[in-house]
DNA sequence: GTTATATATTGATAATTGTCAATATGATGG
DNA sequence: CCATCATATTGACAATTATCAATATATAAC
């Protein structure tokens, strides 16, 4: 894990919807688009796009299943970022 | 730590130059502005809006002394956000 | 084939943001 | 006071980005 890579992948965090979406993957079950739609306060157009973006990124797998799009989390791509900015900030002022 | 205020501080940290300042403080020494200017890839004035946005959010400490300015790092304030996004990527798929 | 459904793409727009030059503020030393 | 140094503020601009309406693609059901 890289600079660069923080970087994108942080940027890529730094959105609400994004967040949120993040979260909602995070309870380990694959979520199909249009219910991430309803989570999400935007409109499918713009769902799609994030999905994009995280995808590209490689934090969000993507897995076609007839017409839907099971969505899940590379929580190693996820873990690796955090670390690469906490594992620094060991103990000391708490 | 909320969904808002995660939101707000990742958007801090998608900065590339940011991050280099995160880094650079994560040592645990306080660092004055002059200093940082050099490790970071833009002029006083851009440094300067940086800094205050960081401040302004409560990730980085300030100290003024005389002419200078020293920063710190508000490490729990960082740990909290990424608890807020890493912990619930427990175990499973590694 | 036709229709309906799920998702993706395109093109446009408004809002945000990083950046800098110029200037201001504020402290220090002569 | 005056000059110098460190940092902050202001105003402007270019680049990026989130967003949507419209449309396209692809799959499934009939």
């Amino acid at each position: 894990m890289d600079i660069a890579k923080t970087q994108k992948i942080l940027e890529i965090l730094s959105d609400l919807n994004r967040i949120k979406i993040i979260k909602e993957l995070s309870g380990n079950k694959e979520i199909c688009a249009c219910k991430l739609l309803k989570l999400v306060d935007c409109k499918q157009a713009t769902l799609s796009h994030h999905m994009k973006l995280m995808v590209n990124e490689g934090i969000v797998n993507a897995r076609k299943d007839g017409k839907w799009v099971h969505y899940s989390l590379n929580k190693k791509e996820l873990r690796d970022v955090f670390k690469y900015i906490v594992s620094p900030l060991a103990q000391e002022n708490k």
